[in-house]
DNA sequence: ACGTCCGGTATCTTCAACGGAACTTCCCTC
DNA sequence: GAGGGAAGTTCCGTTGAAGATACCGGACGT
């Protein structure tokens, strides 16, 4: 199929019924681990989960140690996304309120699974790269 | 308040019954998702998946326009983490054989879970980023 | 009048990932 | 003896994300 890097293995129903290639480089697959890859990504939709809604400088305590700039970039690549919304009071002293949208929370899911994995998985992994650094 | 990043949030259940807190930094999901962020990884384990075994070179065309340093680099990182076994034979020429290991394996029900969202809800996510760049 | 809180910006630096191209070793074929 | 795989390695350069630090503007308390 078009797209360059493509036909790359057209021999073996490599596409799933949506028309997804789930090896291209732009299949919507990438969209998303690159996204949830990112560095604090994870920990702003989990500690949102948990506490519905934060205010800018509890997400900050709570995600640990980020620095604003970085936080603010992550919590706006997210909002641009539609995975969480952010509402602002014109208080004094401002006050800007972040939860999850419901596509935010329907993304727990997959999460979740990825986290049971990991939380079975993972001292197999920790094994495995202590093995490789010793030798 | 204590700063070490633990205890960040002890009054509301925030642990897991195995004892993690998904918001720690150390915590085993973020290994795992630091991972499969990588840039190339998912590729090589998608690719390795669908045909079982692959050689370097085969690898290499599958997956797209990799320099071989670098997935000389994702390889090694994957069989460090014991998801993937190399099995080199000193045939000549040089004959290498890569393949997921059980472990790698599996990882493919999370990463499908993950895949599933994203063929569902990825049309919301990029109408929500093109909503975000016209604004 | 002064400092504080809040939700950020602005600027600078550092660091790891990624990439390109050439080189290597071993054996084989032409 | 010239060349050609296979599976990398080495050297070098670029880039983009992340971090540190400082600052801002407006209301508020004291």
């Amino acid at each position: 199929m078009r797209v360059d890097v493509t036909s790359v293995v057209d021999d073996r129903g490599t596409t799933d019924v949506a028309g997804h290639d789930v090896l291209a480089p732009d299949c919507p697959s990438r969209v998303v681990f690159g996204r949830i890859g990112e560095r604090w990504t994870m920990l702003v939709i989990l500690a949102l989960a948990r506490a519905g809604t934060l205010r800018f400088t509890e997400l900050k305590t709570q995600v640990g140690r980020v620095t604003p700039k970085v936080l603010t970039e992550t919590l706006r690549a997210l909002e641009d996304d539609g995975l969480i919304s952010r509402r602002a009071f014109q208080d004094s002293p401002p006050r800007v309120e972040y939860s999850l949208t419901p596509l935010g929370e329907s993304l727990l899911e997959p999460i979740d699974a990825m986290r049971a994995w990991a939380e079975r998985h993972v001292p197999e992994v920790l094994a495995a790269r202590e093995r490789a650094a010793s030798a």
